[in-house]
RNA sequence: GCUCCGGUGGUGUAGUCCGGUCAAGCAUAGGGGCCUCUCGAGCCCCAGACCCGGGUUCAAAUCCCGGCCGGAGCACCA
């Protein structure tokens, strides 16, 4: 019996697909219709477990925002919306040497950018955080569960001097301070709060355990002094609580049920789950996911700081930099930013992206709406001979969009000549006799090449299966300066001239310059228009 | 060193928990063609992957064991 059972299921299996589904309509075996839709993210672990979905990004307000932050943002919000649940936006503001107010508005004003872009982009509505808590308004309460910590014998307060609680921790000693008494521990701790220890004399430390393998499971520090104004409290405060602590109470009273972090959290998991059970707060799930690297590009604050005192970034939103203000000033829609990480996805693997990949994105957002206009970097004269009266070309907007309009540019011709300008890199390839087409203008064949001026005469054809160049009339063209930017460290500026209603642009509209890339306006000053290149 | 986490086409990702519908999906980059008065976009087609070795099983990307490679943490910072 069970060797006839393992025949067929051989025979079977070695049938190939085709008869496999012809065997299966024989039987009236229903194929289950594979679905053709969107991507979907891998589903929330859990998720029955909770009535409402409630997902957080709990920056630090310690700098600006950077395409690192992008994931973290993204994640617990697509979660959010995707389970139709809460999404919170928390400061974790509880290092007041190194946060600032003007960290939060940016982060504000970055993050809101962002999650419009993510409604406008893929439906997840709405484009904004339900709540926003600031976690240090919080720390009276967080006082308040130390104290239950200490009285339940949970925690002690510790007086050792740093390197000795370094090598403790590696060495799995545990030091005096740990045996005292209940009420020793209240009296140092209320200590702490009222300025008789100095920062750096006592910590508030958890009893866990001084072997456990995981080292940030060695009794890790709760609570400790910090002597310096807080960006919101000012002098209210001195002693203040370790992330592990806050972001645990924190998570647990603001009803999260899925705590997104990357992935170097990892260790502090179990950390995070002691002190929950310790304070008999209510458990929650936590996530973590991979880190996102750009190739080439260092992520870090502290790297960019010094260039940007010396002056040789030119600020936080130096189109180089890989803040988020940076690639939106370069010409970056935020909502290629988001499809670029909704692509990504909320995995755990660390991942090295290239700006390549965003720039795609960027194109493919950009493309269908973006102006078109001619561009001539490096221009070098040329003068057109035999022109009848006047030349005319209608260059439209957008060649794909007719809808978009067009503009007209009129040529004069006096004694039979036009003269306009081309690209030098254009004219590098042209030969003397070949005959090219001005984009929408006319055909000309090349007569004589000098260094800075080429002669050509009108021919009377519309050709196209020439070469095509690109021009700007040399009677009123706008002036452009392009700002390539090529690494953190330099750039490279184009100039050139733009075709006359350039000048009406106005700052941070995204245009195609025709055969070179793409670029927005940064400024506009007495007609001469500063773009940024964005890419190609 | 210790602890934890990953490894699917060039790149990124889905699938891994609960083995079969996966001779593996999607995107991007690559090749070819069509279209186009942009070297852009669009459309069509092509090619390309389960880290390695054992094991379990009728059946393994999926489970087990061993190895290799990569990353992170080991701050009284988040």
């Amino acid at each position: 019996m069970i060797e006839d059972v393992k025949r067929v299921v051989e025979e079977v299996n070695r049938l190939d697909k085709g008869s496999l589904e012809g065997l299966a309509e024989e039987l009236g075996v229903v194929l289950e219709e594979r679905r053709e839709e969107e991507r979907r993210w891998p589903p929330l672990p859990n998720a029955d477990a909770y009535e409402v979905i409630v997902t957080r990004m709990a920056p630090e307000p310690n700098g600006y925002p950077t395409l690192g932050h992008v994931k973290g943002l993204l994640v617990p919000f697509i979660y959010a919306r995707l389970y139709k649940g809460k999404f919170l936006l928390r400061f974790e503001d509880t290092n007041p040497r190194v946060e600032k107010l003007e960290y939060y508005d940016a982060i504000r004003q970055e993050l809101g950018i962002i999650l419009e872009a993510a409604e406008e982009e893929l439906g997840l509505s709405p484009g904004k955080w339900d709540k926003e808590i600031i976690e240090s308004n919080d720390i009276p309460k967080m006082y308040e569960y130390a104290k239950k910590l200490i009285e339940d014998g949970n925690a002690y307060v510790c007086t050792c001097p740093v390197l000795v609680v370094r090598k403790n921790r590696n060495l799995g000693i545990e030091c005096e301070h740990r045996d005292q008494s209940v009420d020793k521990n209240l009296e140092l701790w209320e200590m702490m709060l009222d300025g008789s220890f100095k920062e750096g004399e006592a910590h508030l430390r958890l009893k866990t355990d001084m072997r456990h393998p995981n080292r940030t499971m060695r009794d890790p520090g709760i609570f400790r002094i910090v002597e310096h104004p807080h960006p919101i409290h000012g002098d209210r405060f001195r002693v203040y609580p370790n992330y592990d602590f806050s972001i645990s109470v924190e998570d647990a009273l603001t009803g999260v049920t899925h705590a997104h972090r990357s992935k170097e959290f990892e260790p502090h998991v179990e950390v995070q789950r002691t002190i929950l059970r310790m304070l008999g707060l209510r458990q929650y799930e936590m996530i973590q996911f991979g880190r996102v690297t750009v190739e080439g590009i260092p992520l870090s604050k502290r790297y960019f700081r010094p260039l940007i005192a010396s002056g040789i970034l030119s600020g936080w939103d130096d189109p180089r930099l890989p803040t988020i203000r940076g690639i939106l000033r370069r010409g970056i829609s935020p909502r290629a930013l988001v499809r670029f990480f909704y692509d990504l996805g909320p995995s755990k693997a660390d991942v090295t992206i290239s700006m390549n990949a965003i720039f795609a994105e960027n194109r493919r957002i950009l493309d269908p709406v973006a102006p078109r206009f001619m561009f001539v970097p490096n221009p070098i004269k040329m003068i057109l001979m035999d022109v009848p009266d006047e030349l005319e070309a209608d260059i439209p907007v957008h060649p794909s969009r007719p809808e978009m309009g067009e503009r007209r540019i009129s040529l004069k011709s006096k004694d039979g000549k036009v003269e306009l300008y081309i690209s030098s890199q254009d004219l590098q390839e042209l030969k003397e006799g070949e005959e090219v087409r001005l984009w929408r203008l006319a055909n000309v064949r090349i007569r004589s090449i000098l260094a800075d001026e080429v002669t050509a005469r009108y021919v009377p054809s519309m050709k196209t299966d020439v070469r095509i160049i690109h021009w700007v009339p040399a009677e009123k063209f706008t002036p452009v300066k392009l700002f390539r930017p090529i690494s953190v460290y330099s750039y490279e500026v184009v100039g050139g001239y733009g075709e006359p209603n350039m000048g009406k642009l106005s700052v941070g509209e995204i245009v195609q310059l025709v055969r070179y890339g793409f670029a927005r306006v940064d400024s506009i000053k007495e007609g001469a228009v500063s773009l940024i290149f964005s890419h190609e």
